[in-house]
DNA sequence: ATACTACGATGGACGAAGTCCAAGTCAATA
DNA sequence: TATTGACTTGGACTTCGTCCATCGTAGTAT
């Protein structure tokens, strides 16, 4: 996390309480923020800062490789800091929740050539939808 | 296509010339169309169609499972009338295009248990990512 | 330490996508 | 062909996100 500071400082970002404070927020396992999320919790930290703050470095976080949007629904992107390790997620239908998750093969060889219209391909990403142990009622 | 209008007055439908129109519209092979594309369609055939049916009529046939929505990013939700032959999706980075296919093996059966934190599955979808061979100027 | 300045922060207007509602219309039935 | 409840309509509203003119400040130079 403050590797993630030190990376940022040494792109050239300049760092402000504002950026501080998102970075901090977004950090952790199985975190997958929204935007809102994100800056009420930083407005926790920091009551001043703005919502097109928030957006902003987000976006440039995700534009740096640093964070990922994920859009597991039509509803709000959510910002992801595992970034590093490539995975993909399992989501509750009920209560929304994500974790994520690393399945076993290579998804990517699994789309056989006359699947692919003659596209190049260069990544992929799975949704596992199901209903999670707290929804379940165990 | 004539029996889906079947089966959705089987199901009690009220057959109107909007929900007809939309019915029609959606007609085709990798179709993914958003509402407002829906909506230019539907009214080149029937002018005074409003985006509120639109929306009520592709919202019905979601829940009947005539039709699926399809959000492969932040933007507008798509709606797939390939809904009878599961499948995932092949998506152009550059222009958007949408393929339907249909990957070897079960990713669902990929999840090894550990890494299900305790869910029950009920259904993956994945979609994969690269550039379509007209964006790749062959 | 102080001044400078370009980069970043701010809030509010704007836009895209989608939902909701009260009032009007019409498909199906008798 | 009369009836009626389901369907349609336009517009207001909500949510999520972008844009922009202006202000503030982090980093640098002196
Ligand atoms: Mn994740
Ligand atoms: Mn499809
Ligand atoms: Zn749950
Ligand atoms: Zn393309």
């Amino acid at each position: 996390m403050s590797d993630l500071l030190a990376r940022l400082r040494d792109r050239g970002w300049r760092l402000t309480a504002q950026r501080r404070v998102v970075a901090e927020v977004l950090d952790g396992e199985h975190v997958h923020l929204t935007a809102d999320d994100v800056l009420e919790r930083a407005t926790a930290r920091l009551p001043e800062i703005s919502r097109a703050t928030v957006y902003n470095t987000l976006g440039e976080l995700v534009l740096l490789g640093e964070v990922i949007e994920v859009a597991t629904d039509g509803r709000a992107k959510r910002y992801d800091p595992n970034a590093h390790r490539p995975h993909h997620h399992l989501v509750c239908s009920r209560c929304g929740t994500i974790r994520d998750v690393r399945p076993a093969g290579d998804p990517l060889a699994d789309l056989p050539a006359g699947e692919r219209f003659g596209f190049t391909l260069s990544g992929v990403e799975m949704t596992y939808r199901g209903v999670c142990p707290d929804c379940a009622g165990g």
